[in-house]
DNA sequence: ATAACATATGAACATTTAATCATATGTAAA
DNA sequence: TTTACATATGATTAAATGTTCATATGTTAT
């Protein structure tokens, strides 16, 4: 593995790497939301959701398609759900 | 999956998103490493390396054990294997 | 065209965090 | 018990990053 391919690796978990984040791919787990969705299930502002969402689009963690004036965001692929069920495999075994 | 649960997923990946970290861990993959020899593979001072393999320890991603003069680190299990091998496969495809 | 709603974005601020330096602790040999 | 080597740790500094606020862009209906 290279040196570049293992800085582009931790890049990508950096992204996993915060709460927020983590919580905003959880709640699009098993449906695509829009925006507000997220904002208000997570009681968060629509800045801070809008800022975080193209963050993770830019991963390649989420997609989007807009429909009218809402925005409607998803995981990418299975690997996002892969990766997060991997952690807490993780989580719950060494806790 | 509950809030605390995101948060410490969250935390987990917080540890793997640092190119130092992840490098750490990648010269540990097959082999287990004494400080010394991970600072100078990776062209780190000891001091640096020792502070992050104190947050790998912590997390439970390396475990290690003392010989003498040297303590020697090596990965904690197989999921830390995985867990790297499913981000890289994630960014190779979407390269 | 304009009003209303949804989302995106730039700048500023506050917090987090990794590296460095100096030093302490631990271990083994002389 | 000193000396030398290996590792750990505390404090400081610099850089990265998330949130907020204000505002811009995009879309639909009136």
């Amino acid at each position: 593995m290279s040196e570049e391919e293992l800085y582009d690796l931790a890049e990508l978990y950096k992204v996993f790497g915060d709460s927020t984040r983590i919580r905003i791919l959880y709640t699009m787990f098993e449906q695509e939301l829009c925006v507000n969705d997220i904002a208000r299930q997570l009681s968060l502002s629509q800045s801070s959701v809008s800022h975080q969402l193209r963050i993770l689009k830019t991963s390649k963690l989420v997609k989007s398609r807009r429909a009218g004036k809402s925005v409607y965001y998803s995981l990418d692929d299975e690997h996002v759900r892969a990766i997060i069920s991997m952690g807490m495999e993780h989580i719950q075994e060494k806790r």
